[in-house]
RNA sequence: GGUCUGUUGGUGAAGUGGCUUAACACACCACCCUCUCAAGGUGGCAUUCACGGGUUCGAAACCCGUACAGACUACCA
C-alpha cells in the first residue's frame, strides 16, 4: 500500500490542499501587520485575552494593517452556552473592532475552527501522503502508563523515539484495526532530533534558544477535531497571518509549531509572545501568573462592577504594554494612547506586574481629564445599572451636577480626587440635600466644635453670596482678623499663642458645617452651589 | 525530573560594551506656596545593578557556574 492510498483510504473524499490554497490566496500586506484575537467560547473575557487583543489591535492598526476574530471552539468540553456572544461583546466594550473574522466577514472565512473540519483534514491527508502522519491507536491508560515510565526514569515526557509505538506501525495493521471499528487520532511524524538546538528570535523576546521538536504530537483528536497547534499552523497561514500575538505560555510550543509549519510547506509568522500578567502573592509573598481561580481581578467583569471605566483599563494596559508609554503620556496629557507607537521591543520580557493601585492612579489621571459633562454622563450610566438612588437624583439635578463636577476640573492642573464611579458619591453626597438631610445626624463624626457666635455672625453680617470669590476671602480673612485670628500663615506660626486661631481654621469650620467634612474641593464654588438658603439650614442643625 | 525565561533603590521599571557620578514614574522625607485635600515648586532618597568566577583598556550590559523566581511539560487552548 502507498502513502497516497493510505491517505485516500483514511481521508475519502477530502480535496486535495491546492483547492484552499487556490480559494485563499495570500494576502499583499506591504509590511503591514495582519494578527487576530482567537479566544476560546468560554463566555468571557479575561484581563489576559484583553490584553493579548489591546496589543494586537495596536500593532493593527498603527500599521494600517488587518485584525481578525477567530473562534477556537475544538474543545467541547470547555464550551459555554452564548460563549461566543460574551467573548465578542466583552472585546466591543473594550473598544477592540474587528476589520474581519466571525460574525462580520471575510475572504478567509469560516472564521469558527469547528466549521473548518475539511480544511485541516485536507492538510492531515496531506501529511499522510508523503508519510510525515499516521494513525495512533494507545489508549489513554497506555500513553499514562509509559508516563509513570517516564517519571520514575527521569527521561523527558512524552510520545517520541521509542515511546512512540504506533509510530512504525504497518499501514495494513492500521487499515485493519480501523476496519475494526478501534478508536484512534492522528499523529505527527516528527523528523526533528532533540540534540540539536536553534534559536528563534521573537518580537517581543528576542533571541530563544530551543530544542528541535520531536514529540510525535496528536495533530487530530479521536472526535474527528484537530488540536490547537495543527489548527494554529493552518489557520494563521490561510488567513495570512504575518504575526501570531499571544501569551507566552505557547513558547514552550514553539518547537511543535515551527515544525509544523515547515513539513506542511508553510511560511511560518512573526511570533511574539506576550509576558504573562502577574501579582504578588499576598501568602508566599512570590510574583506569580494571575490565575482565574484565585484572583477576581483577572476578570473584565470585576472593573465594570467597581466602576473602573474602560478608557482607565486601557489607559493601564497602554502603561503596561510599552515601559516608555507612560513618559509620554504625562507629557501629552491631552492626547490618546491610540497616538503613541508602541512597539514589541518595549514590552516586558519577564512579566508585567498588574498592580490594582497602579490601575487607581491610572483611572484618577482619567478622571482628571474628563469634562464635567462626560463624567455626568458616564456616572449616569454606571449608576443606571448599580445605584439606583444616585441614579435618580444625578437625574433630578442634570445642571446642578454638572456644576458640582466641574470644580477644579477642565483646568490645567485638575484634582485627581476621582478614581471610580463609586467614588463620585463618596465624594460629592453631601451636596444633595436629598442624602444629607436623610442622615440622623450628619455631623455627628465631626471633630469640629463649632463656635457659635463666630459663625452666626459670619452669616449675618459679611457672607454674600454674590460676592466673586477674591472678594468674599478677602471678607473672610478681615473678619477673622478682627476676631483675634492671624492674617496670615507666618504670623501664626512664628507666634501661635498670641491668636485665636488662623484663616484656615475658620475656612475649616465652614467646610465641615457644609460638607461634614474636613477635605473637599474648592470651599467657595461648594458655597455658591449650595446658596445662602441651603447653607442656612445646614448652619442650624450644625450648632444643634 | 526536563525545556525555556527572568533576577537593577521601599515599589514599578529604563538601560543590549564607553555619552550612566544608573533615566522616568510612584512612594517616602524636608522646605516653599496654600482656605482643606490634591496639584505645583525646590532639594533629598541605589558609591551600585542576586551571588561567585571569567572576557575586555573598559561590564548593569558579553561568557560560565551557583542561588532564587516564573512559564510550560494533555486527544485544553
Amino acid at each position: 500500500m502507498t502513502d497516497k492510498e493510505f491517505a485516500e483510504f483514511l481521508f475519502p473524499n477530502i480535496p486535495d490542499i491546492s483547492y484552499y490554497e487556490e480559494k485563499y490566496p495570500r494576502r499583499h500586506m506591504n509590511g503591514a501587520i495582519v494578527t487576530r484575537c482567537a479566544p476560546s467560547p468560554t463566555g468571557f473575557v479575561h484581563m489576559g485575552s484583553l490584553y493579548q487583543g489591546f496589543v494586537a489591535k495596536q500593532m493593527a492598526r498603527q500599521t494600517g494593517g488587518i485584525l481578525f476574530l477567530r473562534i477556537e471552539d475544538t474543545d467541547h468540553k470547555r464550551e459555554v452556552e452564548d460563549g461566543v456572544k460574551g467573548i465578542v461583546e466583552g472585546f466591543r466594550q473594550y473598544g477592540i473592532t474587528f476589520d474581519e473574522g466571525y460574525g462580520i466577514g471575510g475572504n478567509y472565512g469560516p472564521y469558527i475552527q469547528s466549521e473548518r473540519g475539511d480544511i485541516y483534514k485536507a492538510y492531515i491527508k496531506y501529511l499522510v501522503s508523503k508519510n510525515l502522519a499516521y494513525p495512533c491507536f494507545c489508549s489513554e491508560e497506555e500513553i499514562d502508563e509509559n508516563r509513570k515510565i517516564q517519571e520514575a526514569t527521569k527521561e523527558r515526557l512524552g510520545y517520541y523515539g521509542r515511546w512512540a509505538t504506533c509510530r512504525s506501525m504497518s499501514k495494513e495493521e492500521a487499515v485493519r484495526r480501523i476496519q475494526n471499528g478501534e478508536a484512534y487520532v492522528m499523529r505527527l511524524r516528527s523528523q526533528g532530533d532533540f540534540r540539536n538546538k536553534h534559536i528563534y528570535h521573537d518580537a517581543i523576546k528576542g533571541d530563544l534558544e530551543y530544542p528541535e521538536n520531536d514529540m510525535d504530537i496528536v495533530i487530530l483528536k479521536s472526535d474527528g477535531l484537530p488540536t490547537y497547534h495543527f489548527a494554529h499552523a493552518v489557520d494563521d497561514h490561510l488567513m495570512g497571518t504575518t504575526h501570531v500575538i499571544r501569551g507566552d505560555e505557547w513558547v514552550s510550543s514553539l518547537p511543535y509549531h515551527l515544525e509544523l509549519f515547515q513539513l506542511l510547506g508553510f511560511e511560518a509568522p512573526q511570533y511574539a509572545h506576550i509576558a504573562p500578567l502577574t501579582k504578588k502573592d499576598e501568602e508566599t509573598g512570590n510574583i506569580r501568573k494571575l490565575s482565574k481561580r484565585k484572583d477576581p481581578e483577572l476578570a473584565v467583569r470585576y472593573y465594570h462592577e467597581a466602576g473602573i471605566p474602560v478608557g482607565a483599563v486601557n489607559l493601564f494596559l497602554a502603561t503596561i504594554a510599552n515601559s516608555n508609554f507612560e513618559e509620554w503620556y504625562l507629557q501629552n496629557e491631552d492626547r490618546s494612547y491610540t497616538d503613541f507607537t508602541f512597539s514589541f521591543d518595549k514590552m516586558p520580557v519577564g512579566g508585567s506586574l498588574f498592580d490594582l493601585s497602579k490601575l487607581e492612579s491610572v483611572s484618577r489621571i482619567y478622571f482628571s481629564h474628563l469634562k464635567a459633562r462626560d463624567v455626568y454622563q458616564e456616572a449616569l450610566m454606571y449608576t443606571h445599572e448599580y445605584d439606583q438612588e444616585f441614579y435618580e437624583l444625578l437625574q433630578k439635578y442634570p445642571d446642578y451636577s454638572i456644576s458640582l463636577f466641574h470644580i477644579e476640573r477642565e483646568v490645567e492642573r485638575p484634582r485627581k480626587d476621582i478614581a471610580s464611579y463609586p467614588d463620585i458619591r463618596k465624594e460629592f453626597w453631601y451636596m444633595y440635600d436629598e442624602l444629607f438631610f436623610t442622615k440622623e445626624n450628619p455631623y455627628a463624626d465631626c471633630k469640629i466644635y463649632p463656635e457659635k457666635q463666630l459663625l452666626m455672625e459670619y452669616f449675618e453680617t459679611i457672607y454674600d453670596e454674590t460676592d466673586p470669590q477674591d472678594v468674599w476671602f478677602d471678607k473672610v480673612k478681615t473678619f477673622t482678623g478682627n476676631h483675634g485670628y492671624a492674617l496670615n500663615r507666618k504670623d501664626y506660626k512664628q507666634n501661635p499663642d498670641a491668636y485665636r486661631g488662623q484663616v484656615s481654621d475658620f475656612c475649616e469650620m465652614l467646610r465641615v458645617m457644609a460638607t461634614t467634612k474636613t477635605i473637599s474641593p474648592n470651599l467657595y464654588d461648594l458655597l455658591q452651589l449650595l446658596g445662602r438658603d441651603r447653607l442656612l439650614k445646614r448652619l442650624e442643625l450644625f450648632l444643634k
